[in-house]
DNA sequence: ATGTGC
């Protein structure tokens, strides 16, 4: 073993498939196939799904693969850097004023501020997408004010300097219109082909992969900005985690290729797994080497429902105007209304049960419990 | 997912 040719990578015994998912956790037939699928390709050495892992566009969604020699950008999808920003704001929960945010708040279109002046103190370079920077985008994100539900590790709360009667601003957002057009250059000369790691095609790849990364996170920093300046808060950043990139990581066999499409990575401190907007969201700290989890946790409830089919059965169910409270009693802001059916509660899968199997594997602590307030989706009818 | 595809 000590003596890899280039060529043992791509001709190894195949990859290791690992489903963390108990039982109670239902997970779709399709998403298993996809993950075994993937586990077939050339170099894969371990693909793990977490128990939020659910069908993707040809790769599944909620899994981690590693690969030895070779990396896979149609794995990591079109939203490349996509992930959670967690936020704690300076007000108190008590405070909120929830309904008059959701009359006025206003997140759309492209911010009137320095967009590029606004990177270059985040540390990024201008990409040509900053018409869309400070945009929260469509699907599944999000950036929803919330409360303290409960503190279940007041120690590991304390430390990251949180107070349990303040409010918090959870961002999900990615990288908009630039990872779309990083994968799609790559998809036109490679299909759905890997690049061998040691090739220009990769290094280049790679390149602009970090960058929209780097650009995905400023982006809900920006949302994040614009959400406070809106209703008049000062916050500070607690976390901040992609949850759709591809890393080098060295492991005991040497150099893997870190694949990770909707997984929260777990060697990278506390992370918040959120579940539907009318449902808690989890701050959690991981646990374990990550080794048998590919250094990765599920990234949140993941669906149930197709869109489609969440459409159709929401609108026989609900009015719109109803889908705008929760149980919880916070406010929905989506004035589109295809949007407010597909992201309704019953689309996803209960969240508590997703932690649960991730508390059972060994791979996380619970620290809190947080409630939404107020969910911003879009004030455009459109997108 | 997408300054979105026919």
């Amino acid at each position: 073993m000590s003596t890899a040719g280039t060529q043992a990578p791509l001709t190894s015994p195949p990859a290791t498939v690992r489903i963390i998912a108990s039982p109670q956790s239902w997970v779709e037939g399709e998403a298993v196939r996809q993950l075994e699928a993937v586990a077939r390709l050339p170099g894969m050495r371990h693909a793990v799904g977490l128990p939020d892992l659910h069908p993707g566009k040809g790769a599944p969604v909620g899994a981690a693969f590693t690969s030895e020699g070779i990396l896979y950008p149609y794995l990591v999808g079109s939203d490349i850097g996509c992930g959670m920003g967690l936020w704690d704001v300076g007000m108190l929960a008590r405070k909120a004023k929830a309904e008059r945010w959701a009359a006025k708040l206003d997140v759309e279109g492209t911010w009137s501020g320095d967009a590029e002046g606004f990177l270059a103190e985040e540390g990024v370079k201008a990409s040509g997408f900053e018409a869309a920077l400070g945009t929260v985008g469509g699907g599944n994100h999000f950036a929803e004010v919330q409360r303290v539900d409960a503190v279940h590790d007041a120690e590991g709360f304390a430390a990251l300097g949180l107070a349990a009667d303040r409010l918090l601003l959870l961002v999900h957002s990615g990288s908009r219109g630039l990872g779309e057009a990083i994968l799609r250059a790559h998809v036109d000369r490679h299909a759905a082909g890997g690049l061998l790691e040691d090739s220009d095609d990769a290094r280049a790849y790679l390149t602009r992969h970090d960058h929209a990364v780097a650009w995905a996170r400023a982006n809900r920093a920006l949302v994040a900005r614009r959400v406070l300046d809106g209703i008049g808060a000062p916050a500070r950043r607690v976390l901040d985690v992609c949850h759709n990139s591809v890393t080098p990581r060295r492991d005991a066999g040497g150099t893997r290729w870190l694949h990770r499409k909707g997984a929260a990575p777990s060697d990278e401190g506390p992370v918040v797994i959120p579940g539907s907007r009318g449902a808690l969201s989890y701050l959690v700290v991981p646990l374990g080497d990550g080794t048998g989890s590919a250094y990765s946790l599920a990234h949140g409830a993941g669906r149930k429902w197709t869109r489609t089919a969440a459409r159709e059965r929401m609108k026989e169910r609900f009015t719109a105007e109803s889908l705008t409270r929760t149980p919880f009693k916070s406010h929905v802001v989506c004035e589109n209304k295809d949007l407010l059916f597909e992201e309704a509660p019953p689309a996803y899968k209960p969240i508590d049960r997703v932690v649960t199997d991730l508390v059972e594997a060994g791979l996380v602590r619970v620290v809190a419990t947080l409630a939404p307030v107020l969910t911003y989706k879009t004030r455009s009818r459109e997108e």
